[in-house]
DNA sequence: GATAATTGTTATAAGACATAACCAATATGC
DNA sequence: GCATATTGGTTATGTCTTATAACAATTATC
């Protein structure tokens, strides 16, 4: 009514069979990282379920697995995310037995964190896990253009930082 | 304690000063393109806070437009979410005066989702700046390098369906 | 030694995504 | 034609991710 267009007499039918128009979205980069990200995730979450491992605290345990007493504002730092949000994963990942808060003698703030040997274990597994999932997805691709893939999403996500 | 590691006599300082290694991660492609889409997200919802809209509510708008007369079910396949969540979303969108919902005679389950004239407008701005966000984040890239980047995006994409 | 900055935490909220269950309307199969 | 299944939209609910403000304890700064 209020937009002066002609009513639905032949209007409803028009898109019922048809395919919908999708350029003036497909238009946007951004559109398909966020389609090729959710399909990811998706695919992710599920592949790590069985372990116990969400991604938020798979990539965390990486990390720590990798940098043996990091504290967790540079574990945040790096992963990009809040430090309350980081809270939550860490209570999570220690409450498994897979990572311990250890109080840092010169800095009484702060904590390390470590990797327990289940915890650097599970990390394996996952690792093992994302690799296969990996291979799954990503069997349309070469690996020059995995590569390439890399190095121009790096790019973007160095475009907020400067 | 419990995985016999040597304590935190000198492992406080490991990761203290040191860059972190993140190469475990930064072998995944996928936390590269988690990256990716965490920057252009963020930055995309503050671009379209001004106007109003949400990404979600910003890409039903644009699929409404361009294909007036569209069913919920459709947009919801189009989108890939799921019909639930698109119900709120066309709330909002209907709140606001940008889209009608009609019922369809030849259907009467069905409604026909139309743009109104201030939806219409008011996508158009959105276009424009999406445009610019994008324009800003993806500078460092050549425009053959987002052409590649897309095909190579929806490969990854398509590949669930199958 | 007062003030500021840092570390981890709590509380809180918003947004995206998924599932089950439901009602109304339509389609299907006999 | 009628019982049954299916579809379109909705409600309720839950989980996950991300973000912000405020706080206590500790350390740094001037």
């Amino acid at each position: 009514m209020q937009d002066g267009r002609a009513a639905n007499t032949t209007n409803t039918t028009i898109a019922a069979k048809c395919k919908v128009k999708d350029e003036g979205l497909r238009q946007f980069l951004g559109y398909h990282i966020k389609r090729a990200y959710n399909v990811l995730r998706s695919d992710l979450t599920k592949s790590l379920e069985p372990l116990g491992l969400r991604i938020t605290t798979y990539s965390s345990l990486i990390l720590i697995v990798d940098n043996p007493g990091i504290r967790q504002s540079q574990l945040a730092t790096n992963l990009d995310i809040e430090r309350p949000n980081l809270v939550v994963i860490l209570d999570e990942l220690e409450q498994r037995g897979w990572v311990n808060r250890e109080r840092v003698e010169s800095d009484r703030r702060a904590y390390a964190l470590f990797a327990t040997l289940s915890g650097r274990q599970v990390c394996e597994t996952a690792i093992g896990i994302d690799r296969a999932h990996e291979t799954r997805l990503f069997s349309g691709l070469k690996h020059a253009e995995i590569k390439s893939l890399t190095a121009m999403l790096n790019k973007i996500e160095r475009h907020m930082g400067e």
